[in-house]
DNA sequence: TCGGGTGTGTACACTTATGTCAATGAAAGG
DNA sequence: CCTTTCATTGACATAAGTGTACACACCCGA
């Protein structure tokens, strides 16, 4: 092949391996994830990976270890966030859904998919779980629900975003907003205010 | 291995590898459904599967037509049965997250998983969903809400379900039924009458 | 300029999967 | 009994993946 030097510069990393890994665990699920596929795409020789991993094994590792540090995080970051009302809280949280920055709805779905086949991977998918329900939980109270009550609807909100992910809808933001003020309304059983919405849409380049 | 004559009959069916094929892919996903595997685990030879089946992707086919019989004809059903209140309709909807007869939950997850992987089942996928969601809808508009309601709260209450079996809990009976009635309120903005909740929790056999 | 660290590639040994073919075994009917 | 049908098998050819050993090229600092 005889391509060496081709973009002036040294050409594998330790983050390119990962990236491909990344890529090919969103479209593929894990089992496409193997190390000569992976070589084939970023045009390396597959012998050079063992360069930078032991094994398959540390790669996927690495996989997990991106997924636990942006998803659990910032969800909890954006249920604790400062708000008036609860409404404004759930569109705080709402943020999430709609900004891949925040939460990366494919990835998540990835692994959830990955831990039906890795008794290791569903721990630490529970573990988010748990983690995730309990942030939201601890909203509701800060609002004045009841523990069941929040419990439930802790629940609810949860579960509507995995189930949305794992539908893997391709829907238009406007026909996401537009649900928006129905799903406020159900999930709190208080209608959002106006500047509340308006403030919301904003933040999201939205004018509706 | 000569372990034939074992139970008087002869052994081989195109039952018998379909639901191996089914029990390997709830626990491991479709990648582990693979002809060899199939055959160390039902002790047969791995080449007589080919009597029964084209290939794999012939018994991929199979499975794929199991499922989508039993889990969306059944949940249409029950959001179309008789009931006097939008609380007892939503109860009658829950019977299938209750009872595996009616809905197979790790089946419709294992599905799901497999349609990140594969364009075709992806589609199977989503028409299952277009299906289920117009049999809520239509409940919910039978019960006097507006289209726009309807729509979001046939949403919630559909998604709320796929998230669950996405998260892939295992929970007590009980603690799920704890939380029926806060549901129903939730979903429908009515509570149920105890009468609801009573014929409810006799037909799962529980005391509550 | 020379040598050590850093990447990369070729060759090898091994494993697991696929599907075809021809041979065979058992049960059942005439 | 002899043939047919159903069911199973082992041998073969092929493909794709794993990881190891070792040689080679490139870059930088002494």
């Amino acid at each position: 092949m005889e391509q060496r030097l081709n973009d002036g510069g040294w050409r594998g990393s330790s983050d390119l391996w990962l990236g491909a890994a990344y890529e090919t665990l969103l479209e593929s699920g894990v089992d496409a994830v193997k190390i000569m596929p992976l070589a084939k795409k970023l045009n390396l020789s597959r012998t050079s990976f063992y360069w930078f991993f032991k094994d398959r094994e540390e790669l996927l590792g690495a996989l997990v270890s991106r997924w636990r540090e942006k998803n659990t995080g910032n969800l909890v970051k954006q249920a604790g966030a400062y708000a008036e009302t609860i409404a404004e809280a759930m569109l705080n949280v709402f943020d999430c859904w709609l900004d891949s920055k925040l939460f990366d709805s494919k990835f998540e779905f990835a692994v959830r998919s990955w831990a039906l086949q890795s008794p290791e991977i569903l721990v630490e998918v529970q573990e988010a779980d748990q983690q995730r329900l309990d942030a939201l939980m601890r909203m509701f109270v800060g609002f004045g629900q009841n523990e069941s009550r929040a419990d439930v609807r802790a629940r609810t909100i949860y579960l509507v975003q995995i189930g949305y992910i794992s539908m893997q809808t391709e829907e238009d933001i406007s026909v996401r907003m537009k649900r928006i003020p129905e799903y406020v309304e159900i999930f709190t059983g208080q209608a959002p205010e106006q500047r509340e919405l308006d403030r919301f849409f904003a933040r999201h380049g939205y004018s509706g």
